[in-house]
DNA sequence: CGGTATTCCTATCGGGATAGTAGGAATATA
DNA sequence: TATATTCCTACTATCCCGATAGGAATACCG
């Protein structure tokens, strides 16, 4: 259960290698090899990364991605969230006029206890962390 | 994201239905009205909810469910584990060896982290909070 | 004993998301 | 011009989730 998607931890294990090698910059291809991630699919999760602002990237010959910032401005949530969207373990946690009627609602403060669980933790690890682990 | 199953949400919202009722028991078919869930499919979920040992049921006419115990001895992460398995956010959490060679694997500890998050959040509130809130 | 209410078991199905593939256009370097 | 690379769009296969169907087993009640 709560099993994070291939996708963000693809995109976890690239910021990382960003992070961590000494190069400018990286490709796309070294990355993948590097990490064992399915080049092609690796492509799009960097563009994903790109479009969020957590890296920049250059075309052509030379050409690669490297980290929009350093490691320790780089919280996890904003990666988590870039690649999977916000934190909603239920519909309702930011809608109190969701429940059908006559139904009991009780657990959606539970489920917003949830997301600020997961939140907070997220929000106290950054990218830093993750490389000095 | 980390969006939770409806079969946990409707899980839960029949124990807060058995907790909450007057009567000593409920059918399947009376919760699944009140809780607005599909008939056949809250049977499934009940029979899960048996199997581990969460709640009693008993057959034939006049049968129904009813918890196995009080809502205060009912912890929410032992119903979202007999829901959906144990937390488990990567395959990796644990099991160290399971790293594909050459792949760095610094993420690892991270994912630790956040299934340590959820858990403390899921150890720290029972059923009662939860009807209580 | 027969009728009825209920849990319990197994099988099936459609839709959506995930993971991955394919091909090539745009762009930068040399 | 040749080559390396990002970038864009579309496609496919597979799996899981949510739900449905039908009926067997079981218990109460007259």
């Amino acid at each position: 259960m709560f099993s994070v998607p291939t996708r963000t931890q693809y995109g976890i294990r690239a910021l990382v290698h960003l992070a961590t090698s000494e190069a400018r910059s990286s490709t796309s291809a070294e990355i993948a090899k590097a990490q064992a991630i399915s080049p092609k699919y690796l492509e799009g999760i960097l563009g994903q990364l790109k479009t969020s602002g957590l890296v920049l990237s250059e075309r052509g010959a030379h050409g690669g991605y490297r980290l929009a910032r350093e490691p320790e401005s780089i919280p996890m949530r904003e990666i988590v969230e870039a690649l999977e969207g916000e934190i909603r373990p239920v519909g309702c946690v930011d809608d109190s006029d969701c429940c059908e009627q006559g139904v009991d609602c009780l657990p959606r403060r539970f489920w917003i206890g949830l997301k600020q669980a997961i939140d907070g933790y997220l929000d106290s690890k950054t990218l830093r962390d993750v490389i000095e682990a």
